[in-house]
RNA sequence: GCGCGCUUAGCUCAGUGGUAGAGCACUUCCUUCACACGGAAGGGGUCGCAGGUUCAAAUCCUGCAGCGCGCACCA
């Protein structure tokens, strides 16, 4: 057994083993096992990702799932994988292509050229959060990393676009959708963000047209908006029907200022009479209730901004080329100038922003792939009834108010990376066929095909209707292409649109895989409540549809980590430290840790590195206790005998059994910080503090003058084994580095059955409560809590006296003892060794000189006799105090207890409770009063 | 507007009916042979406010206030 350092080194030992682990297959998870299934599918980071402190908390979070499961003897899968995530890394690899000059626009290259150069990037980059994962000690079974562009992977993805198109659940069609001007690119709702945004309102007044279509001069319709420059893109006026004031307005007409058009006012129920002037200017192609006012009256759609956010030629050309920003400004100032802007009132409202791109996002009428998602009413009555359970289940609220309240998912981007949409058009037919019967332009698909960007400026009503989906010749839905003159269609996939499939797609679903039978449905899911919608709802409702079950059975959801002042981690506030920094200065084990015990479940982490640090000190603290134990020499020693042991023998074991049935508790609520935090007081309160300080007098070598002294240091050693072999264990999900090298340090591997091909604590079964025949054989009976509680409260109040006094803690002094019953020598030796005494004299009939400290316990009284040292008024003082806190306590017990109704109505073991805690006070009281007396006497 | 969460020691947070707790920070003492990444002893809280239920409320109920987060088409 090689001897342990002074402190914990964390970097080689952490190293050290996750190799052995790798090298022993320990994560390995086979199907054919006998053993209960555990299986938990990783969130896939972002393939381009770097580890953040999210990554830390989630995982470590799965990871003790996991490690625990197999100490339970669970056959285990923790899947681990990558997600190409679409739009980031795509903006990612953008970046740096323009920054090295290979391109201004992905154009410029075209779609193959930036595939290859994307995949590229994958390969050089994909692996590094995977790394950094094993530096967290994650025990994947990384033989089955996966990633969602995995060739098999991209196969599930069309396969499920295929079957779902032929359920009529995806259809294409020219909808209002949230436009990404940076990325250009259409985008879920859940993608958009509202941000309230300090903005302008603007009153613009159009000029009333008269029976004729001249401007009359002085009457006008004023409009209020927030986006002026839409204007220039403007069909109608609309007024709500019932409002008296414009009665006479619906059917006339008024002119558009700067574009010089004539429109039309209508009359339409969407309007809120009591908002702004009451009148709304309606611009349906840039803007998704003016689009439905449009469609209800039948309004041209004028596309006055571009896809790239600039203004179109429709726009006029005053306009045109402007950024809309800019074009917002030209239009008031141009308004201002006709005397046509009313006033201008300050207005917080509400900007959508893309999620990825953090632009404001325009909506854009487009074509488009929906998809009306499947299965909605099993999954959202599997969250209800608790098929699947919310931890906090407080979340389950905001996924049945969402799925409620579902709409249609736009799942097309017009991006480059991620799954090609598996739709095939004819190009002979759109290029006019051999017979050249149909001009490319009057094509109902010429815009799908056209180069984009490519807006319409003047789009009719009438053809968006148009529906080839079910014309087999224009259009085909399959993976592979029909043959030749079918295009594919150029779109991809939204990333989520992969991610929905990741529980059994992973799994090797279609195929009915080993692995699908038996570790789907998997057993615990860990995410973060943002992700509820674009994942956790959709791998649901996929579970259901495509493997007829629920994909995992309880779902974990975490805070979000934020900084001490709890603001968001992000790079541009520098706030978010690295992990990998950390851990080289920390350690993984106290970044793990220091991360889960500030970590209460269902609230964001104010994450502090005094958290980490406060991990490394405790894995010191593990470290030198067991060192300890190692410095006592010694083989490991199995077998306790029950007579041999003492009271705070008995008092430890009954202390890790409450522990062990406190962390049961808390794992069986999901609740990891306090299990940390219960393993925390239980091995530094109870276990170091006081077991082992008061064990040293047991194992103090030189007892051994006293033959019997041997075989009870031998017994001591036992207790020590077997609290810190199970200490060990119960800390090992939590700290895994430390604890298997402590496992083997100590030499209990050698203990363990051989697994795995190699003994290490990753197999060694999860301490379980112990057991009434435990209990019996070794007398634990419950009130030697008590008992030695008295004990240590005595040595406590002993230690006070010293301080006091002003004795320096390292100065040897004489006590006396002044005990209420027997006295046993053991409790004598521990006393002197506790109180740093030179002596503890034990004399029932002490009479101690006048000023003599004393404190009162239910052991009886400990003197500090201090010869010529004695300090009268402040001994007296000392004690008055403690007599007016003794008196006040008195007096809250008493009060209860002379109310008739408290009497009468609080249950039995309550009341006497309170009595026995008013006769404890009493009797301290009297003692006190006693050596005040003998003091003042 | 609707929903959810939070409000307890200087700071960050546990505590969900029966004597107010932890970590950090603070004060004093100590390098005594596991650990100064340590030990010992302390100081510090009318549990956001107001009502109610109860023998008993930090804890349950109602209302209010402040902060935070979701969702929602008010131009």
């Amino acid at each position: 057994m090689a001897e342990i350092s002074k402190a914990y080194e964390p970097q080689a030992v952490e190293e050290k083993w996750y190799d052995f682990w790798l090298k022993q297959n320990c994560f390995t998870a086979d199907p054919k096992s006998p053993k209960p299934a555990y299986s938990i599918v990783i969130p896939p980071p972002n393939v381009t990702g770097m580890l953040h402190l999210g990554h830390v908390l989630n995982n470590t979070i799965q990871d003790i799932l996991a490690r625990k499961a197999r100490m339970e003897g669970k056959e285990v899968l923790w899947l681990p994988g990558t997600d190409h995530a679409g739009i980031a890394t795509q903006a990612v690899v953008e970046r740096a292509l323009r920054k090295e000059g290979v391109m201004k626009h992905r154009e410029d290259i075209g779609r193959e050229k930036f595939l290859e150069f994307a995949w590229a990037w994958k390969e050089k980059h994909g692996g590094l959060i995977i790394q950094q994962l094993q530096k967290l000690g994650c025990s994947c079974d990384w033989s089955r990393l996966r990633f969602t562009m995995d060739p098999a992977y991209s196969q599930c993805v069309q396969k499920v676009f295929v079957e779902l198109y032929k359920k009529g659940l995806i259809y294409r069609g020219k909808r209002m959708v949230n436009w990404d001007p940076a990325a250009q690119t259409a985008l879920s709702d859940e993608e958009v963000e509202m941000t309230e945004e300090k903005g302008q309102l603007w009153h613009l007044k159009y000029p009333l047209l008269d029976a004729k279509g001249k401007p009359l001069a002085n009457e006008f319709v004023v409009v209020a908006t927030t986006r002026p420059e839409t204007m220039l893109g403007d069909e109608a006026v609309a007024v709500n029907p019932n409002d008296p004031r414009y009665a006479g307005l619906p059917g006339r007409r008024c002119l558009l200022p700067l574009q010089n058009k004539s429109i039309p006012i209508i009359a339409d129920d969407f309007v809120d009479p009591k908002f702004g002037t009451g009148c709304v200017k309606v611009t349906p192609a840039h803007d998704p209730n003016d689009y439905a006012m449009a469609l209800r009256h039948n309004l041209p759609l004028t596309v006055i901004i571009a896809p790239n956010g600039d203004m179109t030629a429709a726009a006029g050309e005053d306009f045109a080329g402007l950024d809309r920003m800019e074009a917002r400004k030209a239009v008031v100032e141009e308004l201002t100038g006709q005397g046509l802007l009313l006033k201008v009132e300050d207005y917080t409202h509400n900007v959508g922003y893309s999620q990825r791109s953090h632009v404001p996002i325009e909506p854009y009428l487009s074509e488009q792939w929906f998809l009306k998602y499947p299965s909605v009413e099993s999954s959202t009555r599997a969250v209800e009834d608790g098929g699947i359970a919310f931890h906090p289940e407080r979340w389950s609220k905001t996924y049945s108010h969402w799925m409620q309240n579902i709409k249609d998912w736009c799942i097309s981007r017009q991006l480059w990376w991620g799954h090609r949409v598996p739709v095939w058009y004819n190009r002979w037919s759109l290029e006019g066929g051999p017979g050249g019967k149909n001009p490319p332009e009057a094509h109902p698909l010429a815009e799908k095909l056209a180069p984009r960007p490519s807006p319409d400026p003047q789009v009719s009503i009438a053809n968006l209707s148009s529906d080839v989906n079910s014309n087999q010749d224009l259009i085909r839905v399959q993976s592979d292409s029909p043959g030749p003159g079918w295009e594919q269609d150029p779109d991809v996939l939204d990333t989520w649109f992969s991610s929905w499939l990741w529980p059994f797609a992973t799994m090797g679903w279609p195929e009915q895989t080993d692995t699908l039978k038996k570790f789907y449905p998997t057993s615990d899911l860990v995410t973060g409540p943002d992700i509820i919608f674009f994942w956790v709802a959709r791998m649901i409702m996929a579970g259901f549809e495509f493997m007829g079950e629920l994909p995992f059975r309880n779902v974990y959801f975490t805070g979000i980590i934020r900084d001490k002042l709890g603001r968001k981690m992000s790079k541009s506030l520098g706030n978010s430290p690295d992990p990998l920094e950390l851990i080289a200065t920390y350690g993984a084990d106290a970044l793990r840790f220091g991360t889960m015990r500030s970590a209460p479940l269902g609230q964001d982490v104010l994450f502090d590195e005094k958290d980490v640090e406060l991990g490394r000190n405790f894995c010191n603290k593990l470290w030198n206790a067991c060192r300890f134990r190692q410095m006592q020499g010694g083989e490991v020693q199995g077998e306790i005998v029950p007579e041999l042991l003492n009271g705070y023998d008995k008092w430890i074991l009954l202390k890790l059994d409450q522990a062990i049935r406190e962390i049961t508790t808390a794992f069986a609520e999901y609740r990891f910080n306090e299990a940390t935090q219960t393993l925390y007081r239980f091995f530094w309160s109870e276990y170091c503090d006081w077991y082992v300080e008061a064990s040293k007098a047991s194992l103090a070598p030189k007892a051994s003058a006293d033959p019997a002294a041997e075989p009870r240091r031998a017994n001591t050693l036992a207790v020590l084994d077997f609290v810190l072999s199970h200490t060990l264990r119960l800390f090992h999900p939590f700290l895994p580095f430390i604890t298997e090298e402590l496992w083997h340090g100590l030499g209990y591997a050698q203990d363990m059955p051989q697994q795995q091909g190699g003994q290490t604590i990753l197999f060694a079964p999860w301490p379980k409560a112990l057991d009434q025949d435990f209990v019996a054989h070794y007398g634990l009976d419950a009130c030697y809590l008590d008992i030695v509680n008295a004990k240590f409260e005595i040595i406590t109040q002993g230690r006070n006296l010293r301080r006091e006094a002003n004795l320096p803690a390292g100065k040897k002094v004489k006590f006396v003892f002044k005990p209420a019953g027997a006295v046993p020598p053991q409790d004598l030796e521990v006393m002197k060794l506790l109180l740093n005494a030179e002596a503890v004299e034990v004399d029932p009939n002490y009479q101690p000189p006048k000023g003599t400290p004393v404190v009162h316990a239910a052991l009886g009284e400990l003197h500090l006799p201090l010869e010529g040292q004695v300090d009268k008024a402040a001994e007296a003082a000392r004690l008055s105090k403690e007599l007016k806190n003794i008196e006040a306590e008195i007096a809250k017990a008493r009060q209860k207890l002379d109310n008739p109704n408290f009497t009468a109505k609080a249950p039995p073991h309550v009341l006497q409770e309170h009595q026995q805690r008013l006769a404890e006070w009493q009797t301290k009281r009297d003692r006190v009063k006693a050596s005040l007396d003998a003091l003042n006497g």
